[in-house]
DNA sequence: AATTTTCTGTTGTTTTTGCAACATTTTTAT
DNA sequence: ATAAAAATGTTGCAAAAACAACAGAAAATT
């Protein structure tokens, strides 16, 4: 697998129109895509950061996930389910190639530079995001509001070390491990006083 | 995208000896691999049914996935983390097939059916299964057990309709959706009571 | 720079979930 | 066919999480 590949700058090789894709941009707090129909739209997110979000009946926000550079998305992705509508939300200015996904090893008629290089890197794309939606299964599995915050700091602690900084807001977290905010926030206190990590806002740093 | 592929048909047609390819039978109760290293195993579940498990370190066993006809699963699907030993388990007698994988257009020497077959369907089987991760996220992500509960008699009502057979016992349902066994219980005779449900263990009738 | 909004940490209370133990039924193995 | 093992449904109790409300801090907006 090819893991140091970048699709900047595949999208910056990608210079003729290819009349099945569109790069466009959003600003932060901007709806990037809804999942209401069945349809064949395959994202893959250039630049920035962006969530997928629901809302239960109660009002709580749930994100589903969150996605950065390389990220894929879109309906082709997803059961469409009346119960469940799906957003993505940008939470920062983002750039995203848009594709109406038919059969990947379908060409447009020039077999432009675009297809070419989709057919290349789209398995390692699509394994990376199986693994990445593997992870957080193994995440939410989880029974406690503890091991959720533990485990979720394993991983980053895999990527960052001991000391890191959220990529969410102590809020944004509570939605992102399907807790009560201020459950999450007592947990957190708990652990600081048993010594298990140091925390100020988004600085974690794990003393284990 | 083909959605009436059929893997059975695939293997059967798939009858030379390609170097990278194995299929492999096993029995009920039987592990079927494990996910401790990094290695390029990918597997297709021709028949039969199987669990990813794992147990944590209170001993509660996480469903963290189930496999049917047509599933795909392998090490190359997950990022190795010492801290959860996951194992897949054969339900029921299962016939597996398990490749190296290394480059999905790489073919073997021979470019034999096999390869073929696999670079065809590939992406068909790796969206499905993206798309069941994503529910499975969506499942977890509910707060309540009330919520779990009904979330997945929607998808399984969506297949079968109002009345239906849970693929699970009752024990193994609370591993799925993450939750104590008694409690889940004790909500289902509550959904009971209320009239939202009949159920006799398997047997499920949805009232609304 | 001032004001409004959002985020954060806290805590008391209620609700839900987890745990443990048990009798009964069902399934599996011998 | 019988015995052993596993699954099921229940319940009391303990633990954890959700809910609600608030004050102060930080961030965003104007």
């Amino acid at each position: 697998m090819n893991n140091d590949f970048n699709i900047v700058n595949f999208v910056q090789d990608f210079s003729n129109n290819c009349s099945k894709v569109q790069i466009k941009n959003f600003e932060k707090g901007e709806t990037i895509t809804t999942f209401l129909v069945n349809r064949n739209q395959f994202c893959i997110l250039i630049s920035g950061t962006a969530d997928l979000v629901k809302y239960d009946y109660n009002g709580n926000k749930i994100i589903a996930e969150r996605f950065s550079k390389n990220s894929i998305f879109g309906e082709i992705f997803y059961n469409i389910n009346t119960n469940n509508e799906f957003i993505v939300e940008a939470k920062e200015k983002c750039k995203v190639l848009l594709y109406s996904y038919d059969d990947i090893n379908e060409k447009c008629k020039s077999n432009c530079k675009f297809h070419q290089t989709l057919i290349k890197y789209f398995p390692d794309l699509i394994i990376s995001k199986i693994t990445d939606l593997t992870s957080r299964i193994e995440l939410l599995s989880r029974r406690t509001t503890r091991d959720k915050l533990l485990g979720y700091f394993d991983l980053l602690s895999k990527q960052y070390g001991k000391s890191f900084t959220l990529p969410f807001s102590v809020t944004e977290l509570s939605n992102y491990l399907s807790v009560d905010r201020s459950s999450m926030s007592r947990e957190l206190t708990v652990l600081k006083n048993e010594k298990f990590i140091e925390q100020d806002r988004r600085k974690i740093k794990l003393l284990y």
